[in-house]
Order: structure tokens, then sequence, then C-alpha cells
DNA sequence: CTTGTTTAATGATACGTATAACTAGTGATA
DNA sequence: TATCACTAGTTATACGTATCATTAAACAAG
């Protein structure tokens, strides 16, 4: 009782005192999973994401983290690889009583799903794309207008006089609430939507889906919009090695403002990543409190912003 | 038994089906603490980082991910912010008996400190700078030759006309080794090295490093070194928001090989990360292995590679 | 039918903690 | 002095697992 900080009215100042001096002088440390498994609390917080390597989410992790550990929670990172398996994988290990909750991107899951971890008392929060109803179960999320980010980015572009607007995405994640807000855009304004889809969210599938872009002889996209930074950078690369310049020759626009984003003068739609993790925390530790996992499901919007920058 | 995928030559197959059976029909899942006191293992490797949205390191934990899964150990991610104080409270946390195992990037900590942690029983593997000496305990390390990088990369500015060239470190991790190294290709060529500190391996660091080296009026560098990529690239932002060009009015290399560096044409020192994560790993299982624990520490060097690009 | 031997199934224990239940001690009050 | 109330300290129990010890059953050999 005293070395886990409670205020100890019971235990004599002498008492306390003793026992103090005594565990410096061993070193004693408590024992961890002993406490999980008597307390059935493990005092950690799981961040389930795609890619650790996009750096958007070490940026997610930050706010996380900050959060979580000021609450003397620590942060356990999964690493789905954006796959179904890996989303399955990470749930059967929450299964397991890792975590007392989870802050996480499903590319895959679905409610029904992660029923089966809310169930369990696993409180949810998802990084979703849109905004969520409510439900019963202890399922959150926090989110940005997707759809209306890629509306505004494509009606920035539409401004800047492109007409023939390719959208590059993935086929999973956010894509289809961006793919949703461009096409509305682009119809809004007269004109056709078009897409090239890719697996995933790398360079390396910027870079491909670029090609493609560029192998279209007639009529060739003025301006390309991806779903994410990632794909924009290796778009861009891409767009580079094949002698053409951004954005004269074509504009690029990305998705999140990740670091290089600055760098490389990305137009982008920035995400507050930092602050989606600290604001998925705090609902997280707001559902670990007594009764917390009662109320129905919250859905949190948080603002984006169009970062105009040189390349479109 | 059964259920450990143990082979189970003492359960007969009826009864290891009837098992299975049941187990799956229970939605059986093992609890994860429970096991982790009653065996004294928790199937994790911890890995402690000075910071997770240095780009270096989601590629060494990814290396380091993709060879604990596949032995079937979760990782898990410990941030210190480059500072003592996070150092200790990772070995506290280690203490507690978390992790089975330490891959760690210890700006402060030295031998002793980690020596309670290797007593406990928990193998540490130090991403270090340079070679380090074998000792008795289960502490081993993993490097690139920090010292003959920095100055393999002195060198090449110096053959490249270069003859005031300043160094922009940080105060602790790796920048003293790769201090050395510049600092001794500079003076066989008859050159005076020169230094500009800063606290952290941040690009607003660099930007303000650059900062000062810029405000030098008379004799002004014309080749800027730094200590890692992400002094490098807040350098280079720097340089070009005062209006001199990269490399012409000065040339600038940096040491990490980040992602960023290659979209920003960065001269730069390429550390196998992910390599680094995998052998490290590697390295770790080992000792987790029966009588792993008794081996004396072993030193592992990796290559370097110098990247020639367009900033230097 | 007994004895010994093997095989299958059941029971008991400990890991280190948190908490509840209990015991002993100390004054205070009647 | 006996009763009660309260404090301080001690003991017991359960969490879910892995492992060791025990019992029961089955069978073969004499």
């Amino acid at each position: 009782m005293v070395l886990n900080k409670t205020e100890t009215p019971s235990v004599p100042a002498a008492t306390r005192a003793r026992i103090l001096k005594l565990a410096s002088e061993l070193d004693y440390q408590p024992n961890h999973p002993a406490r999980m498994l008597r307390s059935a609390r493990t005092m950690a917080l799981a961040c389930v994401i795609p890619d650790i390597t996009n750096p958007f989410y070490p940026g997610l992790v930050r706010g996380l983290q900050s959060v979580a550990t000021s609450a003397g929670y620590d942060v356990l990172i999964f690493d789905t690889d954006g796959r179904a398996e890996g989303e399955e994988r990470a749930t059967s290990w929450l299964l397991q009583g890792r975590a007392d909750g989870v802050v996480g991107t499903f590319f895959h899951l679905r409610v029904p799903q992660l029923t089966t971890l809310a169930r369990k008392g696993i409180p949810i929060v998802r990084l979703e794309s849109q905004h969520k109803p409510k439900g019963p179960l202890p399922i959150d999320s926090v989110y940005i207008d997707n759809a209306e980010a890629s509306a505004a980015m494509t009606r920035y572009l539409i401004e800047r006089g492109h007409q023939r607007i390719t959208m590059i995405l993935a086929e999973v994640g956010p894509s289809p609430r961006r793919a949703f807000g461009y096409a509305s855009a682009m119809r809004a304004a007269g004109l056709v939507p078009e897409f090239v889809t890719d697996s995933r969210y790398s360079e390396q599938s910027g870079a491909r889906a670029m090609g493609e872009v560029l192998s279209q002889t007639r009529g060739r996209a003025t301006a390309v919009f991806c779903a994410n930074d990632m794909l924009a950078v290796g778009a861009m690369v891409a767009a580079r090695a094949a002698g053409l310049s951004v954005p004269d020759d074509i504009a690029i626009a990305g998705f999140d403002d990740i670091p290089a984003a600055k760098l490389l003068g990305l137009t982008t739609v920035r995400q507050p990543e930092f602050e989606l993790g600290a604001l998925a925390a705090h609902t997280l530790l707001g559902r670990l409190q007594p009764g917390g996992l009662e109320q129905p499901g919250k859905s949190l919007e948080l603002k984006f912003e169009i970062l105009k920058r040189s390349s479109a």
C-alpha cells in the first residue's frame, strides 16, 4: 500500500518510512506481471498502426505517449503492416489481456470484429476517416473529415486551373473517403474523376502509380492528388525522374503533412497527428475511469488544414 | 500442454482433439500476464530509443520486429526522448520484468548502470558507435565504425576542395565518436576542426546551429558536416532560407541516410538500420536460448556506406 | 488372481501481488 | 474491571498459468 503511492492514512508515518527505507535498500522493484495478474490491469495502452515507417504514425504515437505517460500508462506499439492478417493478430494479442485499451487504425476490421474486444472490457478508440454513429459499446472514434478535406483540396486544384486531375490511392484505409470527397468536388465542377489504385501507402506504390499516370498518352492529367504523402513523395520523385517539372508540368498534392512534405514543398492536407494521438489517449483514459465503459460511443472531430506549398 | 503447441506424445490424439475443439468453442485465450508470472518469461523484447520521430529508428524497429515476431516475440518500444531521465525510467521499467531482453540506444547510461539489468538476467544489445571490449556480462553491442565513417566523409569533403569544414553535433549519443573521426581526418589533412554544438538531434537544432555557422563573418565554412541527418536537414533548410545555394555556397553532409536524405539529395553516411535491428534481434534471441547468458559479450560490426549525392 | 508396468487423467502447488479478513494492542468510557 | 471503539499489524486468499505429484485405469506376465 505504501509503495503504491496510495495516500495511506492507515499506516503511521514511522512505519511508512521504515517500509520505504527497506524497499530502497533492497532495490525492490514490484513485479509487473504479478501486478497485472492480480489487478487485472496492465497499465498499458496499445497503439495499433499499419506502418511505423510512415512518419505520420510516429507523430501520432508521440501524442499518445505524452498523455498516456503522464497518466502512468505505457504505450505498446503493434505494427499490422496494413494487412488484415496483422490486424487479426493484433486482436487476439489484445484478447490475451496485454493492454487496458487500444488506439488503432484498422484498415480491415469493422465493428463486428472489434466488438469481441469491447465486450471483453477493452475500450477502443479508432482513428477514423469520418464521423461514426454512436453505439452502445465502448468504441470511440477520433477523426478529421476526410471527405471534406479531400474535396477542399480538389477544389483548390480546380481553382488553380486544373481540369484533368487524377487521384492516386490505395485499396484500403482512408482512401475510400478521400476518393469520395475528391469525386464529389470533381463532379460538382463538371469534371470527371479518374483513379489509379495501388496496393499500399508507400513511396514505391506512389512511383508505380505515377508511372501509370504518365503513360496515358492522350490528355494526360495536369494534376495528381495522392491519398497520402508517402504516395505523393513517390509520385513526385517519379515525375522528376521522368524529366517533368513539378508543378509546371504536373502538379502534385498529398495528404497528412509528414515532415518530408514541408521539405519538398508538397501541397497537402495537414492532419494534426500529435493532437489526434493526444485526444485519442484522453478519450481512452476516460473509458478506464470507473463507469467509463458504460457510456455510449463518441465520435470526435479535429480540424484539417490545407497547406498550399509549391507542388500545386 | 496441448495448447502450447508442445508436441505432446503423452496425450492421446483423441484427447488432444477434444481439448482443441473445446478451446475453440470457448474462444479460449491464454492469459498473458498469468503466463508471464508463472513462466517468468514475457516473450517480449524491449527497444529503447531516443526518438521515434527520427526516421532512423522506425527503420531499426522494423528490422527488430521482423526477426522478433517470427520467433514469437513482441517488441515494446520505449522512447527516452534522448534524456538521462528517460533512460533511467526505461531501466526501472525493465527491472519490473516487462521484457526478456533489450535492444537499446543509450546516450547517457554506461555499463555500470546497465549491469543492474544484466545481473537480473536481462540481456542487453546496445546500438553503439564503436567496438566495445568483451565483458563477462550478457551485454552485446552492434555498431558501425562511426569514427571511420566520419573520417571517410570528411576526407570526401576535403577531396571536393573544402578547407573550412565545420561539424554540427549534439551533446550526447554518437556525436563524440563522429567528432573524433572528423577531427582526425581534418588534422591529417592539416586542417583545423571546428564545432558547433547544439543540444538535440533535431531539425530545429540543425537550423539553429547553421545560423551560428552563417553568422561567422570572416572566413565562413564552405562545408558543414552534421552528426546526423535530422541536423543536416535543418541546416539545409536554414541555409536555403538564408538565400544560400547548396552545395554551391555551402556544402552539407549528414549521417544515417533517413528517407528524407534521398529526397533532398543529401550526401550522407548510410547506416543499414534494418540490418542493425535484425542483427540486434538475432543476438538477443541467442542470449535467450538456454545457456546463452553465460557467454561473454560480443561486439558486432556492420559496414557503412558513403552516399554521394548533390548536397556536397 | 496377483503383481508389476505402462498409460491416462486428475490434483496440488507456486509464481508475486492486492485486498479482504482477522488478531492483537491501546485507550477511553462507564 | 469490563466493554467498546479504534489503530496497527498479521494472515489468508485469489488471480491464471506451468509443472510436479498423485491416483486411477488398463494391460501383460507369471
